[in-house]
RNA sequence: CGGGGUGUAGCGUAGCCCGGUUAUCGCGCCGCGUUUGGGACGCGGAGGUCGCAGGUUCGAAUCCUGCCACCCCGACCA
């Protein structure tokens, strides 16, 4: 199995080209790690957006939006919260610029200008938030509270890493308030569901879930819940979160309601969310030698079709064959683009394309007029096969449907084939070698699954739901309840 | 912030050890022509503060010193 866990990390970059660029900041800029999104990469983007909003509102959430300004004191109340981001926070600590007049022509900052309380750029909203919260939140009648924000936040990494860990990102965060503890832990994990079913059946990315450690867990949670997905090179990739925050935030913010007996009680919430991050785990889940594979539902262009011609006389005559299939093509609600461009051969647009990762390619020449054919290939499976021009508009709905399932079967098999057991700590540091999940006994403690940190680098990626036999744990013997999935991780 | 590496055209690079004509080659770009069923070809053309600042020298991309940036590996993290 190792043999299939070829170090792609490398070769990932030649795919994110297509959809994002470094950004190119100034030359002695001090941010570092920000992506320009390209209009590709966007579109992708959308489709997640859009997808994940309808998911959204089915289940009773609204959008809404929050400064991105924390003023320093409400980012503190909460301290557990604070502590965790303050060694990556971006802080606003003037507000004008003046003329440097030892230097004609530069600006530097106006010392008078200081603000009297510094001002944090959100590295996530819970604070303001449940600042907000505080004057909305007096009744069980007003709860609950269920809303979610799309946009971006700023974290200072150390080291970032594009699409994964870049300084600026784009993110949904819900932002939950509960009358009950119970109803607070219902939402924390419907919405790890949604998650869960939005990477299989809308990206096509299988997914394990379940709960993090306490020393991986949200800084400010009571309990995390994750969706870790696993790459190509054999490395895990939290792909999404969402956090039970018990009354913390509550407490620390001073949110109180009155229940159904007029007694005054702490709010409970929770928090979740999904960034760009995803476009990562899109790209390194499905991507091959060729360049990017997008599943269907969420390809911008799902079908595109190549004419061949010698002169513009040809063109149009292959046009006009074509015509009438692309209109029912789109009538059926597909995207479908005719890349009738002069100036590029038809080999480099197939190239093109494939590396764009189009699902389906249509060719259609002189010889397809006579014949009544058309030439179509799919993106997952490179297979290219002449069919009557009659049958494309069934091939192009069966393909839509197979690519899509395929994509996801595959990816559920590659995490099946890349998850294994070990019995003791030499097999489990062998396997974590090889890469992929591992699933071990551990015995619960924070030593424990430091040591395996520091001796393997593996870290617990996710406790899961479901109960399987109990056992010896691998390092100190001591009982274990379940096996939980170990892997490396980005 | 520790360890290692790199900086030459939009991108990728040769040259550096051993200083010496007008800084090499490929891709891309512009013009003209021929091409077009798997990344076309010919001819012509444009494009460079050799990361920055000092120093050594008759002469520096090349040698020396300092700085900066980026990449990889650690600590940190959606």
């Amino acid at each position: 199995m190792s043999k299939n866990l070829t170090n792609r990390s490398e070769d990932y970059s030649k795919w994110y080209n297509e959809l994002v660029v470094k950004a190119d900041l100034a030359e002695n800029s001090s941010v570092r790690g920000c992506m320009v999104i390209k209009p590709y990469g966007y579109a992708i983007w959308e489709k997640i957006q859009k997808e994940l909003d309808n998911k959204f509102k089915e289940t009773g959430h609204y959008n809404a939006y929050f400064p991105l300004f924390v003023p320093k004191s409400l980012f503190e109340a909460e301290e557990k919260n604070a502590e965790g981001f303050a060694k990556e926070c971006a802080v606003v600590t003037h507000y004008r610029l003046k003329n440097d007049e030892n230097n004609p022509g530069k600006l530097k900052v106006d010392e008078n200008s200081k603000l009297d309380e510094e001002l944090i750029v959100r590295p996530t909203s819970e604070a303001v938030i449940w600042n907000t919260y505080k004057k909305w939140i007096q009744s069980y009648r007003d709860l609950p509270i269920l809303l979610n924000q799309w946009a971006n936040v700023v974290r200072w990494e150390m080291r970032t890493r594009l699409f994964l860990r870049t300084s600026e990102f784009l993110w949904q965060e819900g932002h939950t308030a509960h009358a009950t503890k119970n109803e607070a832990i219902e939402e924390a994990k419907l919405i790890n569901k949604l998650y869960a079913d939005f990477l299989n059946d809308f990206m096509a990315i299988s997914v394990v879930s379940g709960t993090k450690s306490e020393s991986e867990r949200f800084a400010g949670a009571e309990e995390t819940y994750c969706i870790e997905a696993l790459m190509q090179d054999g490395k895990a990739l939290q792909a999404g979160t969402s956090h039970f925050l018990g009354q913390n935030f509550a407490k620390a913010f001073d949110v109180k309601f009155s229940d159904k007996n007029g007694k005054l009680e702490h709010v409970w919430a929770t928090s979740w969310g999904v960034s760009t991050r995803l476009m990562g785990a899109l790209i390194m889940t499905h991507g091959d030698d060729n360049g990017l594979v997008l599943p269907p539902k969420l390809a911008p262009n799902q079908i595109v079709i190549i004419p061949i011609f010698k002169s513009e006389n040809e063109l149009n005559n292959v046009l006009s064959y074509i015509e009438p299939y692309v209109e029912r093509i789109r009538g059926l609600g597909y995207s479908i683009k005719v890349d009738d461009r002069l100036n590029f051969k038809p080999g480099y647009k197939y190239n093109e394309h494939e590396l764009k990762g189009v699902p389906i390619r249509v060719t259609v020449g002189l010889r397809d007029i006579e014949n009544k054919s058309a030439e179509i290939f799919r993106r997952d499976t490179l297979f290219k096969e002449n069919i009557n021009i009659n049958d494309l508009i069934s091939k192009v709905d069966f393909l839509i449907n197979d690519i899509q399932t395929n994509l996801t079967t595959k990816s559920k098999n590659f995490q099946l084939n890349n998850t294994r057991v070990a019995k003791n700590y030499d097999e489990f540091k062998k396997l974590i070698k090889e890469g992929g999940f591992v699933l071990a006994h551990w015995d619960g403690t924070k030593e424990t699954e430091q040591k395996i940190k520091n001796e393997t680098k593996a870290t617990i990626r996710c406790i899961p739901e479901s109960k399987s036999k109990s056992g010896d744990c691998i390092i100190t013997g001591n009982k274990s309840l379940k096996r939980v999935y170990f892997a490396k991780s980005y």
